[in-house]
DNA sequence: AGACTAATCGGAGAATTCTCCGTTTACAAG
DNA sequence: CTTGTAAACGGAGAATTCTCCGATTAGTCT
């Protein structure tokens, strides 16, 4: 799976990223259209490559080609929004963006994640249906480099890295989607939780445990 | 999927479950047996339930009315162990089951369960490819009403069902995957970050947070 | 323009998951 | 032992994901 094919482009073997060729890159912008369309109709289940490339006109072929597998695929449709959302809690407006202190981005973080997540939802169950590591490809290292950077800062005494991760893990599409329909949660109820506790761990990292661990 | 199908038997109408015919149950055990063995040889992908069937000596009609679909095999194969382990945290010796502080059995709760879930991880990251809902099933349930009842004792104040799905979040056979091949964290530097972050969650959540959430 | 080459195209087909349904079998009642 | 019937069997086949490779085309170099 996903051999050679990394976000955009082939990999050269050396030197510039050479650009796509017209017709790759037609294809390309008309596969991802058909699917957004298609999912935006049907949701993003039951979408076959198969018909994905009947519509857009292009054969399966073509489909894998382009984006490696299914996986890619989605990937690509996720990283449309994913660009925007990155941008401002990198340089937009606070509290997502820089100006206050890292406590209060912490906490905005996770509410714009879960927005995030909640509006591409289907497409991000779909991701960890797919090839195994996906889950933890692209997006999630941003997001993870990105909280770990304001763990730091927030309470330096932690193991920033591993808290990262703690704290991403409950922003999963499934875990969220179950939450909501099986426990009757709402997502003002999942936020608050999660910035609350954001608020306990970062308050509580600052003193030592008390068995040293 | 799954339509009739759970847990051990088909469900009947009404009245008392009956027991599985003896044919069934006979190539229920083959099945199982097959599987594991396949398992054990060639791990967890890769698995094809064609070739358990044959090698079973059953048509591939009779696994899917045994188990439901993939899913329902991997969380049969699961299931074996899975007993075991809820009886060693709600009747064992402690700190696992019963006999000290809340606080103690998370910690040990938490620790076991990465053994758990790494000693079986294709099988769990089998479970999450598979049908959507499946994750959150069975054991996971068993797991959280443990993990929020020992909640509820160490911190009465705290939203012990909210916390406790964000406690076992981490506690996902992919995470470990990633941490392990990626990050190159070892199984115990894993378990002491969920040890001082159970620990830091119970104590932090015994007093209320500074913005009153 | 013409030709060369490397990238791309596309669909047939392999592999896999799951469904359907006619046939067979277990087992309980007479 | 026979018979009735509900359950189980099994394999053909539909649907889907992904691979392979001969044919085609875009872009470049005379």
């Amino acid at each position: 799976m996903l051999p050679f094919v990394c976000g955009r482009r082939t990999l050269p073997v050396i030197g510039q990223p050479q650009p796509e060729r017209a017709d790759a890159a037609r294809n390309r912008r008309k596969i991802i259209e058909v699917a957004a369309r298609m999912i935006a109709e049907q949701g993003a289940d039951d979408i076959s490559l198969d018909e994905v490339a009947r519509v857009a006109g292009v054969g399966v072929g073509t489909v894998y080609r382009r984006f490696g597998d299914r996986a890619g695929l989605v990937l690509a449709l996720i990283d449309e929004q994913e660009r925007r959302f990155q941008e401002a809690f990198l340089a937009g407006p606070p509290p997502l963006g820089p100006g206050v202190r890292a406590r209060e981005r912490i906490t905005a973080f996770l509410d714009a994640l879960v927005d995030r997540v909640v509006a591409q939802q289907g497409l991000f169950v779909q991701l960890e249906r797919c090839g195994r590591t996906m889950r933890y490809s692209g997006p999630y290292r941003v997001h993870h480099i990105h909280l770990a950077t304001l763990l730091a800062e927030a309470c330096p005494e932690a193991d920033r890295v591993f808290l990262a991760d703690v704290l991403l893990a409950p922003v999963n599409a499934r875990l969220i989607a179950f939450q909501q329909e099986e426990r009757g949660m709402t997502i003002e109820q999942i936020k608050t939780g999660l910035a609350r506790l954001a608020t306990v761990v970062t308050r509580g990292y600052s003193v030592p445990a008390e068995d040293g661990r």
